[in-house]
DNA sequence: TTTATATATCGATATATCTTGATATATCGA
DNA sequence: TCGATATATCAAGATATATCGATATATAAA
């Protein structure tokens, strides 16, 4: 129950949505990605970030001084059809303006 | 992008899931069944209902006093797949009380 | 028509969640 | 080592949601 709740409660975010649609086309991101495509704060964008990966959609690799998100390998069919589910809400996925130094 | 969220959203709560899984294990149920089985009282059971209805998973079929409530029918295959998860988390499942005088 | 039963809704309070701005940590380059 | 960059976390305020108790509505029975 209690991560069933947290895989839920993961998505029950507009904001998160769109984020996890966005990791879901382009594949592994940075946060700074996110922040500048989506023109949000940092810290916005890092604490969502984290709730996702708990609520076990990503998964997070440190290079450096940056942290890549991609959606999480295997993913379980529940998951994954919350993903599709997400994907056929026809939302509008900002283009990737690269602003970090990488 | 609002209807998947009101979905989500009636999800996200343990007591919903858990009537939500008592009404698909039980099949058409009144409140007061509800009411007992899980021992809350009324406005939070009909406060619960709603949103549950309003997410989409629950049809309300309103006979004499009564308010039977079931699985909308047919349901789409991705509130389908929540309801089917839903069924593997191992909940407890009351037995239900007859306390009404239907 | 009065009373009892079943359900729905409202108001107040409590709890949880989201947002921003500030600060902490960690890495890289000068 | 020092400063800049990328990310994470924390505190405070704002907003949303859940709960209970009270009340409203609607039906049926007396």
């Amino acid at each position: 129950m209690d991560i069933f709740l947290k895989t839920i409660g993961s998505i029950n975010d507009e904001t998160r949505i769109k984020i996890l649609n966005f990791i879901n086309q382009n594949g592994e991101v940075c946060v700074c990605d996110i922040e500048s495509a989506f023109n949000m704060i940092q810290s916005r964008v890092s604490r969502h970030l984290k709730i996702l990966k708990e609520g076990g959609f990503l998964k997070v690799e440190r290079r450096g001084r940056w942290a890549f998100y991609s959606i999480r390998n295997p993913l379980d069919t529940f998951r994954q059809s919350i993903l599709e589910e997400i994907g056929c809400l026809g939302l509008e996925v900002p283009n990737i303006k690269v602003k970090c130094e990488r």
